[in-house]
This record gives C-alpha cells, structure tokens and sequence, in this order.
DNA sequence: TATATATCGTTAAAAAAATAACAATAATTC
DNA sequence: GAATTATTGTTATTTTTTTAACGATATATA
C-alpha cells in the first residue's frame, strides 16, 4: 500500500462511491462479483474497476471475481474507516443539526462529540445527546477531547476564522459546508463541500441542449 | 453557445467555482482580472482558466483581462442562473429543513413551493412561509404548479419511489440528498449528492501519507 | 484429468484534459 | 504616435485518464 501516495485524485474520489455499492451488495447477501456484473451496476467500465482496484494491490482472483465483503473490507480500511475518530460541529443551525442528526456517520467511526454556535438560545440544547456549547470554549474542547475532525457550518463571513482555531488547536482534518474555499496549512486535510454547487450543475444540465 | 454539447463534464464541474469567485470580486468592487490574478485566487492555471471560458466563447479581451461584472453575468447565464425555477423538496426531516431555510438557492432564481412529508407531525407545519404537505398530495401539485427541480430528501428506502412519482409529474431536475444513486430517464437531470463521499474522502487524505 | 470458460492483473493504445507556447491585439507608456 | 507591455484566444505539446487487449490463472465442465 506504499503506493497511496501517487493514488490520482479521481481514483480517490471514486472509492467512495465502490464502497456504497459493495456495502449495499454485501448487505443483500451477494457473495461474489465481477468487475464486469460491477461495472454494470455502477455505470464504469470493467476495465477501470480493475485498473481502480489495482492501484492497491488488487483484490480478486481469476476466473472468479471479487470476494464482495472482502472487497469492502478492504477498501474500508483504504479511506480509514475502520477507525474511530472524534468530531466536533461548529455551527448549530440546520444544517449542523441536520449533519448531528444523522446516524450514518457514527456508523462509520465519526463520532460527533459537542458542537459550537454564538447563539445563546442554542447553547445548552441537546441534538441526539450531543451537546451544543459555546464556540468560545471550543479550541479547548479540542485540546481537551482529542478531537480529529472539525466540520464548519457556520456562516460564511465565519468560517476562515473558525477553521483556523480549529487547526491552531490541532484539528488535522476540516469538512467545511460554509460557501467558501478556506485555507489550511499543507499538514491539515480540506474538502470544501460546496452544496450549491451540484445545484448550478444541475441547473446547467436541465438547460443544455 | 451551440458548442455546450461537447462541453466536457471537468468544465462544467468547474463553472460553479468561477460563478462563486466572481461574484465576490463583484461584490467587493474589483472591476477588471486577468486570467493570471484569477488563477492565483483559485488555484487553477491561466492557461485552463483561458481555455474553460473559450469553450463558451471567451469574454476577455487582450491587454486587458476579464471585465468581473460581464463574465460574472456570462457564467450565470450559462449556468442557467437568469431564470426562475419552481422547486419542491420530498421530506421535511433535518436536511430538508435546511435547505428551505437556505436562502441562498432563493436569490438565484430557485424557488422552494412547498415540502412534503409522511410524518403527520410536521405536515401543516411552515419553514420560513413554505408550507409542508403530506406526501400523497405531491404529484397533483406538480402538475398544478408546474415545478421542474424537486429535491429528494427521504430515506434512501423512499428515495427511487419518490423521484420516479417526481418524473412521472414532469419535473425535469432531481437534486437528490439519499445516500443512493436513483435512476432517471435520459430527458431528466440528476445530480445525487452523497454528503458522506466527501468525509470518506477525507478520511483517506487524512491516513495517506 | 483434460478441456473449456471465466475473469483477473497488467501492459498497450486511445482519448481526454491540462499545460505550455505563441501570434494577435488592445492598453499603456514614453 | 510609435514603442512597449500586458494579456487574450488559439494551437501545439505534454500529461493524465480511460479504454482496450491479452497472457496468466483459477474455476467449472465433460
């Protein structure tokens, strides 16, 4: 696995989406796959599903397929999940609580331990056990707890402000959903979501032809 | 523009972050870029920036750069962003209820009618002036209010029943938020978002090196 | 057990995307 | 107003990504 490092971005960005599909799969009970029954059901070719796989090693075996929990084990350890990691949320609007709220990620290792907000009407509310604190205390929260990942839902004046306490303390990875690019040091891990984004895509689409 | 066709999805996939760039250069009053400048600001190279808009045209003039306000209206247009859309959101759970309470889509043309939901707790209920209707009265009211964009915010168990009854009304836009890929004819757009794809991604940045 | 079949891993070819180069032209300077 | 500079649009080159081809190997079949 020492090739990571030169593993390009659109693999990257693909093994999610293998991972969805074989948990799916392996859910429903099937034990085995080709990369062409694969390819068909996830709309790619058999071709880059192999040439994917490979860049870690390769899993499967010839004349037969893919081992499909086998295959999701593997690529769960790939993206880290077979860990457990500590999160915290600033920002306690919607969308905050809505990202609080929903279970899938606890599944995964990303255990939501407190969030932040500014509004003391929010501050010393509940979301599903997880407490709302004020952002004020949070870089010691994080000092404190260990916590590895910060999720930005604060506004978009905020954000840059509230990433760069969040590295300061030692947070090394930033899942930010304000509408801007923030900027972090080299070492710390970034994915701006951007949700409007695939909206204007779509808006693009629906106009095309 | 009859060239949009053979635009490749990478272009389109980027126009969105232009859009985003530009206008809040506009908004803070810079009045001329070159591609250059834009390049730095983004992280992209000139050179791309040159070829992306030329893929449109090309709206810059040499010696001097880019007019911001023009290109900024460019891309909107392109985007698709100068019309008025009637938009409905299936599920009013908390991912649902942030983006009605998102102003953002609002102020480009994106207009949320009204939410549905099974839960009879929260239908009757209003986010900000938009009502939530139970879920069985949905199809009707596509029709009656000529929505093109629904947005599926359901249970993934929901989430292809919801969309095909969305189709089956002539909405010609699905955004859907379920943590599966739902299928769609080819005269409809479909953009599925898969929040947690983009946490797995950073998980695995997180563990590369 | 030998033969046929399936399917992978890997190498080769093709296609697409990104970058670089440069001629054309507008703006600016002297 | 001529010369210089800036910067585009466009063509050429390089790099990356995707697709195709194929030998190797395991499974299934006769």
């Amino acid at each position: 696995m020492q090739k990571s490092s030169r593993v390009s971005e659109a693999v990257i960005r693909r093994l999610p989406k293998y991972y969805r599909y074989l948990k799916d799969m392996q859910k429903s009970g099937v034990e085995r796959i080709s990369s062409k029954e694969l390819s068909k059901k996830m709309g790619l070719t058999a071709s880059q599903i192999r040439q994917d796989f490979n860049c870690f090693g390769g899993f499967g075996q010839q004349g037969y397929g893919y081992h499909v929990s086998e295959l999701c084990d593997e690529i769960r350890k790939i993206l880290g999940l077979d860990k457990e990691y500590n999160v915290i949320i600033a920002g306690a609007g919607n969308l905050g609580q809505a990202l609080a709220n929903y279970v899938g990620f606890e599944k995964e290792g990303f255990n939501i331990r407190a969030m932040f907000d500014v509004n003391p009407r929010l501050v010393g509310l509940s979301i599903r056990g997880v407490q709302i604190l004020d952002i004020d205390s949070m870089g010691d929260y994080i000092v404190n707890n260990e916590i590895q990942v910060g999720i930005v839902c604060v506004p978009k004046a905020k954000a840059q402000e509230v990433t760069d306490e969040m590295v300061k303390r030692g947070i090394k990875s930033i899942w930010n959903f304000a509408p801007v690019d923030v900027e972090i040091p080299e070492n710390v891990a970034v994915e701006n979501v951007h949700l409007s984004d695939t909206l204007y895509t779509l808006s693009y689409k629906m106009n095309e032809d």
